[in-house]
DNA sequence: GAGCACTGC
């Protein structure tokens, strides 16, 4: 979603005047506990404040002395920005100024910057600079029960952190009850080093701040529904023939059931009773372009209620205004990296009680509202507190690769919140080891290691770039790295032109596959499509995301730059006749452990041969021949195993350029 | 002939 702007000009508890938020009758004791102890967990409500005061109260209470700053961590890049503005406007100052705001690509602070909003991965990437985070005062971790793998992996490093800056003050705020966790995180001594962590309650201290919401009536089943798709639609009208108005949010799993329920509510709607109040369905989820998110924040027409049908991007990340009424269907699609097979795997779960929760909560922040959960009161009894954290369901080598850099030799014994299953830290250990990015001891290499932790792609992709001067396709490497990086956002299809999309994608094909086609769609866009808007609806691209395609490329060819390399875009020199096979032996030193082989009936087995691959529609290789190749991801969805981004490659170039993954492979 | 939840550097 990008337009996040919109998210924060409609959360009303960001209009209300400082002084009526009920956190400032706390601001005495929060600043006295942050001043006698080290560890401070906010346990805040939503609407409680503390996001934009805490900072505030810091500052005028001299934490900023001395030039430093006060830290406020976001899992999401909206969130950093439209806070930081706020902040700003509470203030009285300049964006930029006093208060500063950096995520990745925008870094809007300056010398006089006092409070910094940024995300929890940048602070960590300002780690590999600043080991100790020295210019930092106070750095607030907010979201922390999100559980995202950065904000993690930023506590055991502040954990750690502490020890050596006695002085710092380290505040984390959570929204639900995990607050003994943190504290005990923070008050347990880590093991091995250091000494014993003394007295808990001098070292950390917990406050709680009551929010402001709205009551919501929550309602179940009497018995298990058999389709919830189906009991979601009929739990619509019966909401819409029966309730004052509002409109009306359905969080549902996925593309596929959000399409089939608006379908359903369309042909229904038309057996209203005449004169009665209409009914607009729309669909919400990530992989829409903007204009087609923009429908849901618009008012709906006199006399009609809107009733959105969205993925778990409603739950923390978009907000809409107006819902009165929520409908929850009780599952939500989690992603689960196996390590035995290096698939991940994307299936239907159970929500937390504590997703739970937080998707009731969108109904009340405008008025009372109503939440209704489509299970029953016994199966919401069973479901577990919170969900398994992401640390522990995901593939770890980037990180594992980011704490080596950040001098962390030891990641089996580092101090996680919760410890990552061993299988999956061996796992990221082999996969990096393979690489070249560490050593037989798994220390990392140099240059190579670091600087693949640098570059900000996945460990494959960063060895494929690291290798490419060597090939003479670096600049084509370069734009390969951009793309990939959207995550298959680089199309879009508007409704009814499904042959229009395909058609376009035949226009850039490569016969090479699918890395070259993105080569090709790129370099059209740089030379058409980023001065004619015509260009990406012409050819059922999505604009926002090849711009940032663009973004991503010049931050990797600037990163480059900085190790010494020098990335040749002229485009004066004619390409050289085998520069499309250099390419694909380039990124096969990096893909290499992702290679496979197409069978006569045009699926593809992995290199041991035990499991089945299919290409992905959205590639080239879905309906052409090939024999060996190599793809950027895979993917499990409980029908099928699809690869994605597949090009073709010679058998002998996985022996070439990865003898010892082979070998040892063969035995 | 048929389809990925959401973030982030």
């Amino acid at each position: 979603m990008a337009d996040l702007d919109l998210d924060s000009s409609f959360i009303p508890a960001l209009y209300k005047p400082a002084a009526l938020l009920p956190i400032t009758k706390h601001r005495e004791s929060l600043l006295y506990l942050i001043e006698t102890h080290p560890v401070t967990i906010v346990v805040g409500q939503t609407g409680s404040g503390k996001t934009t005061q805490i900072p505030q109260f810091l500052e005028k209470a001299g934490w900023c002395a001395g030039g430093k700053i006060i830290a406020v961590t976001q899992p999401r890049r909206v969130a950093a920005t439209t806070v930081a503005l706020r902040v700003a406007e509470e203030i009285g100052c300049e964006i930029g100024k006093e208060v500063g705001y950096s995520i990745r690509f925008e870094d809007v602070t300056s010398a006089s910057t006092r409070i910094k909003f940024l995300t929890d991965g940048l602070l960590i990437r300002e780690a590999l600079v600043d080991p100790l985070l020295s210019r930092y005062s106070v750095i607030m971790v907010d979201e922390a029960h999100e559980r995202s793998i950065s904000s993690d992996i930023l506590l055991g490093l502040l954990k750690k952190i502490r020890k050596r800056r006695p002085e710092l003050r380290i505040v984390v705020s959570s929204a639900t009850l995990q607050a003994d966790q943190f504290l005990r995180f923070f008050t347990e001594d880590g093991g091995y080093e250091g000494p014993p962590g003394g007295d808990a309650g001098a070292i950390g201290s917990i406050i709680s701040l009551e929010g402001r919401t709205y009551p919501i009536d929550v309602l179940y089943l009497a018995s298990p529904a058999e389709d919830y798709v189906e009991k979601a639609v009929s739990t619509v009208f019966d909401i819409h023939t029966t309730e004052p108005k509002g409109d009306i949010l359905v969080f549902l799993t996925g593309r596929e059931v959000i399409d089939s329920a608006i379908e359903a509510v369309s042909e229904r709607v038309s057996r209203l009773p005449p004169k009665s109040q209409a009914l607009l369905p729309l669909p919400l989820y990530a992989g829409l372009s903007t204009e087609q998110q923009m429908y849901v924040f618009d008012e709906a027409p006199e006399n009609t209620r809107k009733v959105i049908f969205s993925t778990n991007i409603s739950e923390a990340s978009v907000t809409i205004n107006g819902i009165v009424y929520v409908v929850d269907c009780g599952f939500v699609k989690l992603r689960t990296y196996d390590p035995k097979t290096g698939i991940e795997t994307l299936t239907a779960t159970p929500v937390s009680k504590a997703s739970a929760a937080q998707r009731a909560g969108r109904a009340g922040r405008t008025q009372p509202g109503k939440c209704f959960r489509l299970y029953t009161e016994d199966a919401f009894q069973s479901l577990p507190e919170a969900n398994v954290p992401e640390i522990q369901r995901s593939n770890l080598a980037p990180f594992i690769l980011q704490l080596k850099a950040l001098g962390i030799d030891n990641v089996l014994r580092f101090d996680f919140l919760t410890p990552p299953p061993a299988e999956l830290m061996v796992k990221a250990l082999e996969l990096l080891y393979s690489l070249g990015a560490l050593d037989e001891y798994a220390k990392l290499t140099r240059p190579l290691g670091m600087r693949m932790a640098e570059l900000a792609v996945e460990p494959m992709m960063a060895k494929a770039l690291l290798s490419a001067p060597g090939f003479g396709c670096l600049s084509e490497v370069l734009t390969i790295a951009a793309m990939t990086s959207l995550g298959g956002n680089v199309w879009v299809q508007h409704d009814g032109e499904k042959r229009k999309t395909e058609s376009s994608k035949r226009k850039f094909a490569a016969e090479e596959g699918d890395h070259l086609t993105l080569l090709n769609v790129y370099q059209a866009f740089v030379t058409k499509g980023r001065k004619e808007s015509r260009f990406c609806r012409d050819n059922s691209l999505n604009f926002k995301a090849l711009t940032r395609a663009v973004s991503i490329r010049t931050q990797l060819k600037r990163y480059l730059e900085r190790f010494g390399v020098i990335v040749d875009e002229s485009l004066t020199a004619p390409p050289a006749e085998n520069k499309a096979e250099q390419i694909r032996r380039c990124l096969t030193t990096g893909y290499f452990a992702h290679a496979a082989r197409m069978q006569p009936d045009g699926t593809f087995r992995n290199v041991s041969g035990d499991t089945v691959l299919h290409a992905h529609p959205s590639s080239l290789m879905f309906n052409r021949r090939a024999d060996w190749v190599i793809f950027h991801e895979v993917f499990d969805t409980g029908s099928k195993i699809f690869v994605r981004d597949i090009s073709k490659i010679e058998k002998n170039w996985l022996l070439q350029y990865a003898p010892d993954f082979y070998q040892t492979k063969s035995g």
